[in-house]
DNA sequence: GCCCGTCGATACCGCACCGGTATCGGCTTT
DNA sequence: AAAGCCGATACCGGTGCGGTATCGACGGGC
């Protein structure tokens, strides 16, 4: 199968409607019904469901959406890791959320710098959810995650840090003079929803709290008195002076990972991820 | 960039001779010649250093064999499981070497089977190392791997089981009397030799030893006083009459794991590594 | 109830591009 | 110096992709 047919099939599959895919896909919508009866011939399987009024995913529909999508991503991944391996310049690219981890990753980026043979570590900031993403289509060699929250399924991942989670709330605020709060009692605070994460599809989830797509912007919100947030310990470096922490010890601990794609076996990760290790 | 692209690239690189190359792939040379050019072009890349007597892989080139190798295993798989899914029937494919962890299997099969809503488990045995890429290319949901045998980067996995390894020699061999014996008596038995296992990539290591591809025909080969071989204790219950086998303190202890592909998350996949967890 | 709008499927057409044959140009070998 | 091997180039024909026009089915509205 090609990838011309991948593309068109997860298309149609996210639009559900085959004249939006097609002028997505920058096409007339006739060629795009024609690509996917093709397929569907191609795989002896009805991939989609569709009257005039409808259109929906079959089961195999829905296996061959998320297979497509791995698959896409291994091919962009094998585009831009060719591309950047021809410039010569064998430096890394290390991702990592906005305003998280901003600490460790100063000590992990001295503590490599100093090692023999280190090569140019280019560290780009990006949002929530989005880390995963950059290593798995090859804009990234190494990411630094955070259980639970990230999914590090299907990648190596070498354990930094662990460290329980603070209530940050705006300052003055009055549980500020708490010596500790519960995750039920931040959760239900009045007036100061939990901000919504984006999902890993970039869509976020409903509920009361404003949408956040990163540390800054969260802390910024904080500030203004229009959320709180439960974040690891180590956002505390980042506080400033509009803001207050609380501990919050029955909130899930979190572990801060070393992330990078299993076949990616370079010299030069293998270094970063030393230097990691023995912090 | 096209599946097709990447299947010509991956040609050349893996022949180094356009010719051959596009005999393999059952066109003529000079459209090969082309699509390289038109990848090499698309990339901004030299992908393969040419003269008119040698064709060499540039780091570049290397990059792509490796990563379209991947992509092309993610096509694949994209194809094969939506095949199975558009069946109807939900059966798990599980593969394992011919010959291995036999007794473990067994009883695995015989737990997931109890479990409630267990599908149909279709076993396949295969040759040394090539379970690996049943699994990454879609003819396979889950498998028995060896550490540090086989590798499991990339793949999600399990522990079963941890043992230590036996040699196995002909029956009637003077060491056989022996309590134990040490790595290095074994690799220096005269006229013993250790077999030579197939690399990941198909090829053998040379050597003295024969060249085996699964359990069976290495047992045969011993019993034949044609070579010896150190393996997990577990092989233990395939041995027949004419074997004697002998503990072998100093090998590496075996690990038996079984293993899925980490975005595979199937309920059937789960429920069977669920009945694997607790054997 | 008829008309109209929406949407996927079909019909048909032109052109890009893939793959084929013929040939060239450079290099090695004898 | 001649011959052979091998990748690149030139040129050509056919497949198939993408385009426009239109159909047919289904719903909603006045």
């Amino acid at each position: 199968m090609e990838t011309r047919e991948l593309r068109y099939f997860v298309a149609v599959a996210e639009e559900l409607h085959f004249g939006r895919a097609a002028s997505r896909l920058g096409i007339a919508q006739p060629p795009l019904s024609r690509a996917i009866q093709q397929i569907e011939r191609h795989l002896g399987a009805v991939l989609l469901e569709r009257t005039s009024r409808s259109v929906s995913l079959t089961e195999a529909g829905a296996v061959l959406l998320r297979e497509a999508r791995a698959a896409l991503d291994a091919v962009e991944a094998a585009e831009r890791r060719t591309r950047r391996a021809a410039t010569g310049r064998p430096g890394l690219v290390l991702v990592a959320k906005a305003g998280a981890s901003a600490e460790l990753l100063a000590k992990l980026l001295d503590a490599y710098a100093a090692e023999p043979g280190a090569v140019a570590v280019d560290v780009q900031l990006c949002a929530i959810a989005e880390q995963e993403r950059h290593l798995r289509d090859g804009r990234a060699d190494v990411a630094l995650l955070h259980r639970p929250f990230d999914s590090t399924v299907g990648l190596d991942t070498e354990e930094l840090l662990t460290e329980g989670q603070v209530a940050v709330l705006p300052a003055g605020h009055p549980l500020t003079t708490r010596k500790s709060l519960t995750m039920a009692e931040v959760a239900e605070m009045p007036g100061l929803p939990l901000p919504r994460w984006p999902c890993p599809d970039g869509s976020y989830p409903s509920g009361p709290g404003p949408e956040v797509r990163d540390h800054a912007q969260l802390l910024q919100l904080i500030a203004l008195g229009r959320a709180a947030a439960v974040l690891p310990e180590s956002a505390w470096s980042q506080l400033r002076g509009d803001l207050a922490m609380v501990p919050v010890p029955d909130a899930p601990r979190v572990t801060t990972v070393i992330a990078w794609p299993p076949h990616s076996r370079s010299r030069a990760v293998a270094g970063l991820v030393h230097a990691a290790s023995r912090l």
